[in-house]
RNA sequence: GCCUCUGUAGCUCAGUCGGUAGAGCAGAGGACUGAAAAUCCUCGUGUCGAUGGUUCGAUUCCGUCCGGAGGCA
């Protein structure tokens, strides 16, 4: 009975790709452990963005209080910084009214930055040198800016020279001018003892074939809902850096501006949501501490459901002795 | 029925003046610390339609057959 874990907080994640049915899983286990939901879902923060990102709705989410989703205006920007900042809250807010947090989303990177507690520091951000950077980039290319970095950073750019990705390219830069300090010391420094220790579950299907039949299928689904309508009105209004980035709206701009054929969009929504699909997998299959459960192994919905809740509430059993 | 074009990677097609072939897309694997539903990296052996012939050697040239497109009757 050691004593730092009882000072850890208990948590359950529900993690997988899209489509994997996260959500219900997520209010079942909820339910049962009298927990609340987190989202952890970049798109799903934004209010208006309904259909498209497969926002639970009223029924789905059974009297479940779930927190950080439908708040955000879709022009505000957002980042795993803000996340972190707003789920750390709710995960305090929701243990100290006796309750257990229940995190349930896609986007792996802000899992692991609220799981993990990777700090955010303050001063790291800059707009104008970002800016000033992608100007720079546009001008000059990858390679310089890399050349750039190799001269006041020269183990980040070592590391990032295989991939020459300009987005991280400019991120090690604008930390340096930011804070005088290379990224690979920075991130080291981000990182802490974590307060948490999750019952992290993940959603799969053995077989890629049934995930993609799943995905397209889901989609049809969202077009039946009114993904068009809501489409429309959303691309209507001013999205934000972050929310123009969702999958489902800007696929079908070509619609609406007449260059491509609605079967066409369709189509083109499906394979980005696949893609989409294929990098969360990515993500999440290097998580060892992930317990996967296939929906493809399972006779029905409910079997899979009851497994996995089985095994969430012996993990916190075993987690609160 | 005749004529022309055509049959190469899952798809669209390049190409080989005869020495067994390569792009795009699709797909797969991977990376990931302030846009992450983003951004980026790596990966191409396929009876070159079938069958005979010429040749040291044919996917490449010639004949025949089968499939597809078009034109003329």
């Amino acid at each position: 009975m050691p004593e730092s874990k009882n000072k850890k907080v208990p948590v359950v994640a529900v993690v997988g790709p899209t489509a994997s049915g996260k959500t219900a899983l997520a209010v079942a286990i909820a339910k049962e452990i009298g927990g609340e939901v987190i989202s952890a879902d970049s798109m799903q923060i934004y209010k208006k963005m309904q259909i498209a990102t497969a926002k639970p709705t009223v029924e789905e989410m059974q009297g479940v209080p779930h927190h950080l989703i439908d708040f955000l205006p879709m022009g505000q920007e957002f980042s795993v910084a803000d996340y972190a900042e707003l789920a750390h809250k709710a995960a305090a807010d929701i243990f100290a009214r006796g309750k257990t947090p229940v995190f349930c989303g896609g986007t792996g990177l802000y899992l692991d930055a609220v799981l993990n507690n990777v700090k955010f520091s303050e001063g790291s951000q800059s707009d104008e040198i970002n800016a000033r950077l992608k100007a720079e980039l546009e001008q000059f290319g990858a390679e310089h800016m890399l050349q750039k970095l190799a001269e006041v950073d020269a183990e980040s750019a070592v590391r990032l020279a295989a991939e020459k990705n300009p987005r991280r390219i400019l991120r090690a830069l604008e930390v340096y001018e930011t804070t005088g300090v290379t990224l690979t010391q920075h991130n080291a420094d981000s990182k802490q003892q974590t307060p948490y220790s999750a019952v992290k579950i993940g959603l799969g299907y053995k077989d890629r074939a049934n995930l993609y039949a799943r995905i397209n299928t889901r989609v049809d689904l969202m077009l039946q809902n009114g993904l068009v309508e809501e489409a429309q009105q959303v691309l209507g209004e001013s999205l934000g850096k972050t929310s123009a980035m969702a999958i489902g709206y800007k696929e079908l701009q070509p619609y609406f501006s007449g260059e491509l054929s609605l079967e066409e969009c369709i189509e083109n929504l499906k394979q980005q949501t696949r893609r989409y699909a294929k990098r969360q997998l990515t993500w999440f299959k290097r998580d060892a501490e992930i317990k996967w459960f296939f929906v493809d192994e399972h006779k029905s919905g409910q079997t899979l459901i009851d497994d996995a809740l089985e095994y969430a509430k012996e993990k916190l059993l075993l987690l609160r002795d």
